[in-house]
DNA sequence: CGATTCATACCGACCAGTTGGTATGTTTCT
DNA sequence: AGAAACATACCAACTGGTCGGTATGAATCG
């Protein structure tokens, strides 16, 4: 944050983030104690009470670095380049299955894994994990708008809700990667995405809705 | 399980269960203590290891408890009615959005959320969790079946890897519902999975692939 | 320049409270 | 009686967090 802090070494605070990230994801946040964050990031308790104000800040600075961190990573990524709007969103989904490497730990969200287990214990961890999957919602939004636009699409459902439900698809891959302890059952949940994202797109580009009230 | 411990009233481990189902699905496993657990049920500590021999065996036997419940209640649900195997399933998601009512303590699922936190840590928890949330799977598989060799489909996904992206939908509506505070967003995420299920049994009967390798 | 001041980064022993679990009764039921 | 179902008292280990102190390097001052 301030000019200081981030001047000239990868050091003490920075480690016992990089610890949160890789601890919290593996353990949740309560299994984890500050002793072991500190053990992790090679810290001494007075090291980490100096930098962070307690565990739970150490949460939240966690979040707030792994939006960063996913940020940057997609913003850099490839799936940008085609021109057709609908093939971006398609490359995304693409994208996100082959980031399915490893085990769930390797690959699951800091936020959503924060969130599950926090949400009403610690409103301020709730809101920092809130932040980051949903402000991460926004990067798709535009090229999900952009496709309703260029392919037309029905007015029921809107894009922003779209973002929401894909991030819906890949938190609960990441539920069922852990359950099963394999990556297959996620990557199986990204291709069924892919294909309603298909499927919204292809044939009706009219209205030609069948009406049905059950 | 056995004839005795069912027998009469619902007693000091039929309570422990009620508390653990309630407690470890708002707060989590790890932020449970065992004194909390005996405050909710109203019995001793002496009472709780009398009827489990751990607090991991108290998650264990909820995970059993939490599928035999849930069980009988999708079982005796009015979603079978249709003849009709896609608006048996169609009615299945709709019953799932009809259960999003109160707090995302009161409708999320105590695997999802057990096992997403703990699938590490104890392997019984998450073998306990695993089988509840697949044999679930098991409970609409033989509709959708029905329903691809009535309507027909595309061979490239099963109906079995149809069931487990429903669950990951779910399991992940309830993450974004504790991040967001609301049960709105789940909601959108089962009107989402609806539409998906409709497109893909509804124009392409016979092969009209579009075919794509990117 | 050299001494002093001061802020930051870090150390590790220590603390009060809590943790899951145990040991040993007492009651209840058959 | 005797076994099952509880209750009470207790414990060792661990928890997040505190606290007095130190090492270091930059800024200040004469």
């Amino acid at each position: 944050m301030d000019a200081t802090s981030a001047q000239r070494k990868a050091s003490a605070r920075q480690r016992l983030l990089d610890a949160a990230l890789a601890l919290f994801r593996a353990q949740g946040y309560t299994a984890t104690t500050v002793d072991q964050l500190c053990a992790a990031a090679g810290v001494t308790k007075g090291a980490f009470f100096h930098h962070f104000a307690s565990k739970e800040a150490l949460g939240v600075a966690g979040a707030e670095y792994w939006g960063s961190m996913t940020g940057a990573l997609f913003e850099q990524a490839p799936y940008h380049q085609p021109a057709d709007p609908l093939q971006r969103v398609l490359a995304y989904i693409d994208f996100r299955r082959a980031l399915l490497q490893g085990t769930p730990a390797e690959f699951c969200c800091y936020a959503g894994t924060l969130v599950q287990e926090m949400y009403q214990a610690s409103p301020a961890l709730r809101e920092a994990c809130a932040t980051c999957i949903f402000d991460h919602c926004g990067t798709l939004v535009e090229d999900i708008e952009a496709t309703r636009q260029q392919y037309g699409a029905d007015e029921v459902w809107t894009a922003a809700s779209l973002t929401r439900h894909t991030q819906a698809v890949l938190q609960g891959a990441f539920v069922l990667a852990k359950a099963a302890g394999d990556a297959a059952v996620a990557v199986e949940c990204c291709e069924h995405l892919r294909r309603y994202v298909e499927l919204l797109f292809k044939a009706p580009v009219g209205r030609p809705q069948t009406g049905e009230s059950a």
